[in-house]
Parts: structure tokens; sequence; C-alpha cells
RNA sequence: GGGCCGGUAGUUCAGCCUGGAAUGAACGCCUGACUUGCACUCAGGAGGUCGGGGGUUCAAAUCCCCCCCGGUCCA
């Protein structure tokens, strides 16, 4: 990575409070101190450039709960000047570059920081919660350094040319003055080390404040846009500051843990229902002291924790496994089941896609360690206490409590029954391994297991060793499962669309009748260029293709001539119409939309946000639109559920659905600033995803719908007309898909659906009322029908077998059958052969069948067979003949050919290879 | 979005590679024997559109293609 100069990080405030700049000799990194002894940088890293010294001696004159440490931050900040701006979700549904928001900055991105919207306050505190998996292993054993789950502090102030609000050295001398006055940390012992930070495509130097060997905040000096791996000024320098909440908690406790300073007396808990005794301190305060040097990875096993613990105090390895592996175990489990409560309160559905496999990962994680704790089944009491800890300060945790533990546990219950599959495919491998006489577990196995099935590699080794099999985990284990799904990038194939942009980039913007009236079908415009099949006009009343609305269809009127219009694309700011003709540039031309098509287009969308809200209702708040597509006589709306629809709720929602038509609800369309419309609406806004530009376009259906969305409308519910789910699909794990149609093609739908059934009706010549009924009989009496025909079959085929027996030619004293059956079936056939060759052991039969094509079986009875006749040569010989082949045992055989026009030959065959084998 | 695995009796599965009778296996269920009763044991029995649809073939649970359903990993 890039460094930059030394000028970057040398501020009045280092010069005027006496500090000097100093290289760490370990970690090589540039740091300023106002303490002339300091010659490492001081920070806990895996370097090892320092212990933490505040564990059990903390530097903050004071101790302080999070929520203590939180609004002490907020109100420090408040105090110079800056205003206290609400949390932002912790689901990023305003980006579509990341799922979750994992640092205070992401809530004023890309807009804010690119100048294109105004901050909602400048300068502003934040504390934002954040969600990072990235080091999801090291929650626990690092002791609550990392946590999938924390509360970050921002000060942020937004720098333009218009407005210069603070930069580095007043950032730098907030951080000093809260950390000193107001927490009243010795100024000698804030260490601020160099750093460069890039992330989101953006970047600047930085300066990490690290106090008695913990880095507590990052203060971000985001003033680069990185293109091609140059840096370039942007237009807003942005003051982008971390403030580890957690940790200034911990620091002002110095207790033994990050998790003992922000969880407290759940934590207690979580160790009461794990059954977690007191830990000796001196383990534990040595192991937290050390815990900052600890990073593990995927790629290492715990024991190598357990072992450098072991050699730093002295203790006994197995014991310091005994001890610390619960306690970890307990960590983990107090930041997982916050996660857990937190993601699921803002709808995430657990699933093998996007954010959704995040939730699932997680919920699996805590339920393995809490396995292995012996709790497993406490995960949902745990989760919500978790729910009642947190709801004073995120009362939303606790309106969605039901919805949370209800998608919990059937999550736990889709997990368990991949635990029992697992462990029935490991049982049946290891079978398998141990029948083929291997020795060890092969590795394509273990992958296998694991990449298709979801069994770690150590349930296997567990299993497999205890049955003997060896087996050993490649310490590149997860490398080589990455190498089985590199495949090479898609390139995308947008070249063709940008082409056209370039084009057309210089024209005057067009004028959007279909936003100024939706209901406007035929207008007049101007033709401002031609480019082949596209027209450029200055103003249209066609829709181009957006948002899942597919474009208007109609034609253009000229002079006396006309060209259809096939699709119409909106590049930039210009509308794009596709005709299948020619058309002379700068006329004066009239257009005229297909409406049938238009107003059935209009009516699905409408359906499609009515759907959403009536689904939202019935099902509850954790649904979201994950897709949607418009079409002329159906559309689709694909929402998150954690579990597939039943038939009732798709008729609730539908009933709800159809009330709100029945409503004749207004449809009100405005046009409102981003930043407004978030803060009137929520970002329940998106449900479509990401919506670009400063001011965005609303569509509200009464109090039960509002959205941000591009697409036309009805102007009132009651025009939707009948809305009629067809079906319902399931999409991915996590996403159903439902299928409507809207006004007249629901009205259709339901016509088709009656003249099925009255078709069947008919056909099976009973009312409509009663066809289900007589269905069911006619089945089960199919059912005897066919267990009494193959009763039947058995019957007839003993008395034939007698018959057939009868008439046998004897050869050379062997009974020989060969006959043409009539319209025996296969089976019987086999049954008549079989048959015979038990009554006589000294028969051979032969038994053809056309039913098209010629059809043999043949069977040799045990006799015959001594004697050297083997089914399989007698059939091969004779389905030669017929233009087949066939094969078999050598008592039993078949095989057939396409020539029937041979059969008498191959007949003739069979007889003649048996007196040759024979006689 | 992509990769991989699976769908056979009420349940868990074998059979698929190498096409040729589903006498399939175990558990569960029903009947009977043993028993005061239960359990056990023994004897007998019921229970299958082999996920669906095409194709190849004389012949498909088995080979090929498409679809549906479920699982799982990765982004």
């Amino acid at each position: 990575m890039k460094r930059f100069s030394e000028e970057e990080y040398h501020l009045p405030f280092f010069d005027e409070n006496d500090y000097i700049r100093r290289i760490c000799p370990r970690c090589g990194e540039y740091f300023w101190t106002q303490n002339p002894d300091q010659t490492l940088c001081g920070e806990s890293n895996a370097a090892g450039c320092s212990e933490y010294k505040f564990i059990d001696n903390p530097p903050i004159r004071k101790s302080y709960s999070l929520r203590e440490m939180r609004e002490k931050f907020l109100s420090f900040f408040e105090k110079n000047d800056h205003e206290r701006v609400r949390p932002y979700p912790i689901v990023a549904r305003w980006r579509d570059d990341l799922y979750f928001t994992n640092a205070s900055i992401i809530d004023f991105q890309p807009y804010v920081t690119e100048g294109l919207i105004p901050p909602p306050a400048n300068p502003l505190v934040i504390s934002q919660p954040c969600v990072r998996f990235l080091d999801v292993d090291n929650v626990g054993p690092t002791f609550g350094r990392h946590l999938t789950i924390f509360e970050m502090g921002g000060h942020h102030a937004f720098n333009s040319s218009e407005k210069e609000v603070y930069w580095k050295d007043e950032t730098v001398r907030f951080h000093h003055e809260f950390v000193t006055e107001e927490l009243g940390v010795k100024s000698e012992e804030v260490i601020y080390k160099e750093g460069v930070w890039s992330g989101g495509g953006n970047a600047g130097p930085d300066v990490e404040s690290i106090i008695n060997g913990l880095e507590v905040a990052t203060l971000v000096f985001m003033k680069y846009k990185v293109v091609g791996g140059e840096f370039v000024e942007l237009p807003i320098r942005t003051v982008d500051t971390g403030y580890g909440i957690e940790r200034f908690t911990w620091l002002s406790k110095g207790s033994v843990s990050c998790f003992h300073a922000a969880y407290d007396r759940l934590l207690d808990k979580i160790f009461d229902i794990a059954g977690i005794g007191r830990v000796e301190d001196k383990i534990l305060i040595e192991a937290s002291r050390l815990s900052g040097m600890m990073e593990s990875s995927r790629l290492h096993s715990k024991g190598w924790i357990w072992k450098r613990i072991s050699e730093r105090t002295g203790v006994d390895y197995e014991e310091v496994e005994s001890i610390l592996s619960p306690v970890l175990g307990a960590f983990a489990i107090a930041d997982h089941t916050k996660c857990i409560a937190f993601l699921l309160a803002e709808g995430i559905v657990p699933s093998n896609v996007r954010e959704g496999y995040f939730a699932r990962l997680i919920i699996r994680r805590a339920y393995r360690i809490l396995r292995s704790l012996s709790i497993e089944n406490r995960i949902a009491d745990i989760v919500d206490m978790q729910i009642d800890y947190w709801s004073n300060d995120f009362p939303h945790l606790k309106d969605m409590r039901d919805e949370i533990i209800d998608i919990l546990l059937i999550e736990v219950e889709k997990f368990k029954r991949t635990l029992s599959r697992g462990s029935t495919l490991i049982k049946r491998k290891i079978k398998e391994l141990k029948s083929e006489g291997a020795a060890e577990f092969p590795v394509e196995a273990l992958i296998e297991l694991y990449d298709s099935h979801g069994i770690l590699p150590e349930s296997v080794k567990d299993v497999a060793e205890k049955a003997g099999v060896r087996t050993v985990i490649p310490e590149n284990f997860y490398g080589l499962i990455a190498e089985r799904h590199l495949q090479p990038s898609q390139t995308s194939e947008e070249a063709v669309q940008s082409e056209l942009d370039e084009k057309v980039k210089d024209l005057p913007e067009t004028r959007m009748l279909y936003y100024e009236d939706p209901y406007l079908s035929d207008f007049k415009a101007k033709i401002l260029k031609v480019l082949g099949d596209a027209v450029i006009l200055d103003q249209t009343a066609f829709y181009p293709e957006g948002g899942g609305q597919p474009a208007d269809h109609g034609y253009l009127e000229f002079n006396g001539g006309r060209v259809r219009v096939v699709n119409v694309e909106k590049h930039g700011k210009v509308i794009v119409h596709f005709v299948d003709g020619s058309i002379p540039e700068g006329l004066e031309v009239r257009g005229v939309i297909d409406w049938s098509r238009r107003i059935s287009l209009m009516r699905h969308h409408t359906a499609t946000h009515i759907i959403n809200a009536a689904a939202r209702h019935v099902l509850g708040e954790h649904v979201w639109q994950a897709g949607a597509q418009k079409e002329v006589d159906r559309s689709r709306l694909d929402i998150s559920h954690y579990k597939r629809l039943s038939l009732s709720e798709v008729h609730k929602i539908e009933r709800l659905a159809n009330e709100i038509v029945c409503m004749n609800l207004p449809v009100e369309v405005m046009w409102a600033p981003r930043e407004e419309a978030e803060r009137r609406y929520g970002f329940r806004l998106y449900q479509g995803g990401v919506v670009p530009g400063r001011e965005i376009r609303i569509v509200k259906i009464g109090d039960w719908d509002v959205e941000a969305c591009g697409g036309t409308h009805c102007k009132s519910t009651g025009e939707v007309g009948m809305i009629k789910i067809i079906r319902t699909e399931r999409i991915q794990d996590g996403v159903e898909r439902l299928i409507f149609a809207a006004g007249p093609s629901a009205l259709k739908r339901i016509q088709e659906y009656e003249s099925k059934l009255y078709r069947i009706s008919e056909m099976m010549e009973v009312p409509v009322e009663k066809v289900d009924r007589s269905l069911h009989n006619l089945i089960s009496e199919f059912k005897v029908l066919r267990k009494d025909r193959e009763n039947l079959i058995g019957k007839v085929a003993s008395y034939e077998a007698e018959r057939y027996l009868a008439e046998a030619s004897v050869i050379n004293g062997l009974k020989v059958i060969i006959k043409i059956v009539g319209d025996a079936g296969i089976d019987q056939m086999i049954k008549v052969a079989d048959n015979i060759v038990k009554l006589e052991p000294k028969a051979v039969v032969a038994l053809f069948k056309v039913d098209g094509n010629v059809r043999i079986i043949v069977m040799v009875g045990e006799d015959a067979r001594r004697r050297g006749l083997r089914a399989d040569e007698i059939v091969r010989e004779a389905s030669v003949k017929v233009g087949g082949g066939g094969s078999g045992r050598p008592d039993f055989a078949q095989g057939g050919g396409s020539l029937t026009n041979n059969m008498e030959e191959a007949i003739s065959e069979i007889k003649r290879f048996i007196i040759k084998k024979i006689g």
C-alpha cells in the first residue's frame, strides 16, 4: 500500500504539544508520542508491539457502561457544535455495493460524500451499530477486540470549496480533548499511529489512536478517489472517524474482556446457562493481556492459541484449553446472539444467498458453539435476553420479538436436519471406505462433504477416527474449497449500450410526459435526432423500460407516414424510441401509445405495490420486495419470507390485496429530496433496490405502502380491478415468488381455470361440486384394479404355463416351447415363463410378442442349463435376426428388435441353435 | 448469481457406475402365535406413477436433455 509523506500527518497539534515522530522497530510503522521513552508503537497486535496495559488497571477515571460511554461520546461532540444524528439500519438497503453497514460513514455514502446531496447536518455525530463478518473467527479468542456487531462512534465533517468545516488538526484535537479531558486519560498515554486508509473506492491518510495497547479510534481523512490505482482528489473532503464504543467501555472498566465490559450482566447469565463457574483470575487476566496479539484464522486450529497462552502463563496446555475453551465460546455467543437479534429485527431472512447467507452463517455458528457447551436448546432464550438487554436503546428489537424468535427457531430446525443428514452421510462414507479397505479419509471426500453437504471436516474427523479411519485435514482446506469455486469472471455486455449513451449525451433532456400525465396516450412532439432505428423526441409519453416495467409500444405518425415503436429505453436523460421503419429528422410527429398494453402494465405495477403491502401485513415486517417483473397478462413479485407459503396464507394476501383495491385509495405520486423522503418514510422506500439521484419519486398508497418507484401507476387502487394470485414458487431459500394477474387478465385466468374444471367435470360425468370426491374414489378404485390385475396375471400365468408345457415339443429330452403370444404384457410373459421352468426343469421357453417392435423373453430350466443352454445366448441369436439385441442371465434373458417380418426366421434360428448345442 | 449433492415403500436408504423380474433392505404399520397384559421373539401380510416431462434403445429407476422439489458451498 502506498504511504503518504510526513507532511500529511505533521499537524500543528503535535508540534504545540511536544510530540515526537518515531518509527516502530517491530512493526515498521510511524507514530507520534509525547513520551520520550516510548520506542515501540505501543499497539497490541500480531507483531507483539505491546500487551494490554489497562486490564485491571483502567486509564480512565470512571468506569462507564456501554450506554454511558455512547452518551459521553455523543454529548461531547454535541457540546462542540456537532448535531446528533440517529443511527441508520445495519442492513445497508440504500447501497448496492455492500450488504451491511460496517462503518458510520456508510450512512452518507455515496451521495453525501460525492457532494450530490447535503448531509443531514454538518458537522454531525452518530453512534452507528455496525456489522462485520470478516473477522468472525476472531470473535471470542481476541477477548472482544473483534466483534461481528459493535457500535462505531463517528464525528463527521464534509468539507467543500464552499464550506470548510474542519480538517485534520481539529479532528485530532477533538479526539485528544475527548480522551484526556472528558475521560481523564493521561495525555502521554495516547499514541497516534500513522496509517493509510482505503475502502469503497476512496482513500486518504489516517491516524490511529492507541491507549495502553488498545486501538480505540481511527481518524480518517478521506480525500481521494481510487481510479485505476491512482489517487484522484475528491471535491468533498470527509472527516471519517470511528471510535470503538465497546473498546472505550472496556478501557474504562479494565475488565478481563471487552465482553465483560459491554455485556456485563448479560454475559453473567450466559456463563450461568453454560455452567461456567468462577474462572481463576490469573489465567484469565494473563490470557486477556496477551489476547491483543492473538489473531486466529480459518487456516489455523484453536490449538495454537492455547499453546501460546500456556507458554506465557506456565499453565498446562490441557488446563488452559479446558478453562478457556468454554469461556471463549461464551464470549462468541454474547456477540453472535446479539448479531442474530439485530439482523433478524431488520427483516433479514436466513437464506443461501446474499445477506441472508450471513444470517444463516451466524445462526449456525452460534448453534455449533452452544452445542459444544451442551446448551444448544437455549439459543432462543439467549437471543430473547439480547432483545431485552438492547431494547432500551434499540426499541425496534422488541417490536420484532416474535418474528425474530420464529425465524430463528425455523432456521435452527433446518440446521438440525442438516446436521443429522450429515452424520448419516459421514457414517455411510466411512462404511464405504472400510469396505474398500482404505485406511485414510480421502481429502476429496472431505471437500465434497463440506462443499455439497456443509459438513465440517472436524466433524468428519471426530467420527472417522473413532471408527479407526485416519483423517488428515489439510492446512489449506478452505483454500481448496475456494479453488473449486474459481471461475473466469463474466464480461459485461454493456458496450453497445454505452455507445448509444455516448451518441445521445449531448442532446437535451427528454420531457417525460408520462410523469406529467400517466393517462396521456396521444401526444405531439418534434423529432430531434434519428440514429438508424433509434428516434429521439423533444418530449414523449412513451414509458422507457425500467423498474421492472417493460417499455410502451405504439406508433409515431408523420406526414401521413407511420412507424411502429417496438422498444423504448432511457439513456442518461434522453429517451430513445426504437422503431421498425425509417423516419426523417426535424419533423413534427404524433405519438400514439398501445393503450391496452400500457393500462395493463399500470394495473400490474400498482397491483405489485398492493400485494407487497398485503404480504407484509399478513406475513410480517421481514417481508421485502426481492425483485419484480411486470408483464401484460401477468406479473411476478418476489418477497423475502422464511418458509413456504401455504395456500391459506396466499388466500389471505389475495383477500387483503382485493380489499385495498375496493377501498379505492388514491395512489399519490410525488417527488422529494432523497434525505427528506428517507426521513419521512424510512428505508422501507427502497423496496425495489437502490434508486439513484438527488430527488426521488415516491409512490404512496394510503397508509399501506410507500415506495421509491419510477413506474407509471393507476390514479386509484380501484382502477387496478381484481387481483388474482396464480401461484407461488420458491426462488431461493428465503425468497418466495408470487405470480399474479390484475384487472381483466385476472378474470381471464379465473375463467381459464373454470373452463378446465368444467372439462374435467364433463369427462368424469360428475357435477363440478363433486369432482374432487369423485376423483378420490376413482384413484382408490384404480389402485384396487391395478392390484386385481396383478393377481389375475399371476393366475393366468400359472394356467398358461401348464397349457404351454403340454404343447411343448421334445428335443433330445428337453421340452422346448417357442411361442408368439398375443396381447400379453411383458410382465405376464415373464411370469408364464417363470412358472414353466419352475414346473419343468427340463424346459426351455422363448416367448415372442409384437408391440410395434418384437420383444423376446427366454428362460432356461435348471436341467436344460446343466446341458449347456444359456438364455442370454439364445436371446442374442434370436434378437440379431430381428435387427436388435438382447442380454441377461443364463436362466433368464430378454431382447428384441424392430424387424417384425423376421420373427419366423428368429424362431427357427432358436430351434437350430438348441439342436446344435445339445444335439 | 454460480458450483456441487440429492429425490426409489409411511421413514431411513440399497440398487444407477456396467440398461434386462423392484421375490429390494431395515425400521414403522396390520394380522396371527407365545404372554394375565405389555415388551421381546416367531410366522404371515399390506404398502411403489422409482420427483415430472422429453430423448436414446428391442428394453430405462439406471444413459442423455429440460423442468420441478430439497440440501449445501462460494460471491
